[in-house]
DNA sequence: TCTGGGGTCCTAGGACCC
DNA sequence: TCTGGGGTCCTAGGACCC
């Protein structure tokens, strides 16, 4: 038997565990920069909230309800799905976490247990210790256990824990549960679905294997149709390393200058070596994409993606900074409104066995470079991220104003947002300094001392 | 003014090896 | 008339997940 173990609207959740007064209302959480809608309370689903609804949108599509709205806060749901986490590692230590607020168990040998006794108690546990609703599914495979989750959602009855160990009701489930909503089938596999007039998983796990074959050719396809009808054949992926990591944001505002542009992706390139080094890997790779905003149909649009090769793989700040630098040189092409960059490194593998090239002159730098990161990494991860970064993720002025000029500049500077004006764009003093809009942020109460909740 | 940020797997086709 | 039979690696594109 496997289980899967689910956050409830995991996001709003953590911000209810401080704010217990908005239990019942209406909360909403936003993406960076305040961008969108990317999580809802119950509350906020059943008034039409859907996600992705740009936060701006959101006053006049919902004019005079109340709505609870947060800026994300990772640092708290990250603090607060490692304690859900803790708990379920003790209760089930065969398990993989398989996103922030999801996880799957792995329940052999536990057969001898009431599981759903056991799932009713879990659920109870965190709830208690985390103040974190969670739902739970059981299943004889990982696709009928995320059904079964749907289930435990979605009726009170079940008590946040639903088991599909029966034939009976596998078949029940399956006939309640449509199509769309089935782990694996996406947008476009649910459209070609329903245009077959095919409704519910249970319409789909009645064909046939042959026409399955015949009408999807396709692996992941047949694998969840078989893992409706009971089969266990999703392989079980292991805590495996990431085999390329990601670092992108949009702006606030728009950039036209490759100074500024060179901040966030010097940024980027840091975070992405700080991720690859926390993970014991080294990257060959380093790749830049930029890119205009998509929305604004009377600018000219501008998109690129380009990768340069490391001599030698390496996790190191500077390296992985200065290529990404490279790479953003030869992007750039003047006279474009950025709204997003990004930098990806790939070619993942582990930092013990690191083939090292005969003819690298930088060869006598890797130890040096190691040991800078490690220190870097050390203070940062006591004194808080980014108390050291490297120069090029501040912006300086050319002419060699320090940065404690630039700062007192951008303090003078008013309004905050600039418009943009006949052709021209002016970047606000929030981009040059890697500000992101976030108005409506909580504070950290579980991991700030000066953050901490004083009862009065 | 304002529109998110990460990941994975599979397949087909081309280039190359012997 | 007739032109082999294996392989691997890489890339792009399309699908999916949260």
């Amino acid at each position: 038997m496997y289980g899967i173990i689910d956050c409830d609207n995991c996001y709003v959740s953590c911000e209810r565990v401080f704010r217990p007064d908005l239990k019942d209302k209406p909360v909403v959480v936003l993406s960076n920069n305040d961008g969108c809608v990317v999580a809802r309370s119950n509350e906020a689903k059943r008034m039409g909230i859907k996600a992705g609804t740009p936060y701006y949108q959101l006053a006049e599509l919902f004019p005079n309800q109340k709505i609870a709205v947060f800026s994300s806060n990772y640092e708290l749901y990250g603090e607060l799905t490692a304690r859900v986490m803790a708990i379920i590692h003790k209760e089930a230590p065969a398990y993989f976490r398989y996103s922030i607020d999801e996880c799957f168990v792995y329940l052999n040998g536990m057969e001898h247990l009431d599981l759903k006794a056991w799932g009713e108690e879990l659920h109870k546990k965190i709830k208690r210790s985390v103040g974190m609703p969670v739902s739970i599914g059981l299943a004889p495979n990982k696709t009928l256990a995320k059904t079964a989750s749907h289930f435990a959602k979605k009726y009170q009855g079940y008590r946040h824990c639903c088991m599909i160990d029966t034939d009976e009701k596998r078949i029940k489930a399956l006939k309640l549960f449509p199509v769309e909503e089935v782990w694996g089938i996406g947008r476009r596999y649910a459209a070609r679905l329903v245009n077959l007039g095919v409704k519910t998983a249970y319409d789909f796990a009645r064909y046939d294997l042959a026409w399955v074959k015949a009408t999807f050719n396709n692996i992941v396809v047949e694998r969840t149709w078989r893992e409706l009808n009971g089969e266990d054949c999703v392989p079980n992926e292991e805590m495996a390393k990431k085999k390329s990591i990601c670092t992108s944001r949009s702006f606030n505002g728009m950039i036209t200058d490759i100074d500024a542009l060179r901040t966030h992706v010097s940024h980027y390139a840091a975070r992405c070596a700080e991720k690859l080094r926390r993970q014991g890997t080294v990257a060959s790779i380093v790749g830049v994409f930029l890119n205009t905003n998509p929305f604004r149909d009377d600018l000219p649009q501008y998109w690129n993606f380009q990768e340069m090769r490391l001599i030698t793989p390496t996790a190191s700040t500077i390296t992985i900074v200065q290529t990404a630098n490279e790479v953003l040189q030869m992007l750039f092409r003047q006279g474009y409104h950025y709204k997003k960059a990004g930098v990806i490194v790939m070619g993942v593998g582990p930092n013990s066995t690191i083939q090292q090239d005969l003819f690298d002159i930088n060869a006598e730098q890797f130890e040096k470079m190691r040991r800078l990161d490690a220190v870097i990494d050390r203070i940062n991860k006591v004194n808080g991220s980014e108390t050291i970064i490297l120069g090029s993720q501040q912006y300086t002025q050319k002419n060699g104003k320090g940065k404690a000029e630039v700062f007192a500049n951008a303090i003078k500077h008013e309004p905050k947002g600039q418009s943009v004006q006949s052709g021209t764009c002016h970047e606000t003093d929030e981009s040059l300094l890697r500000k992101s809009k976030a108005q409506f942020k909580s504070k950290n109460p579980t991991t700030r001392w000066s953050d901490i909740v004083v009862l009065k």
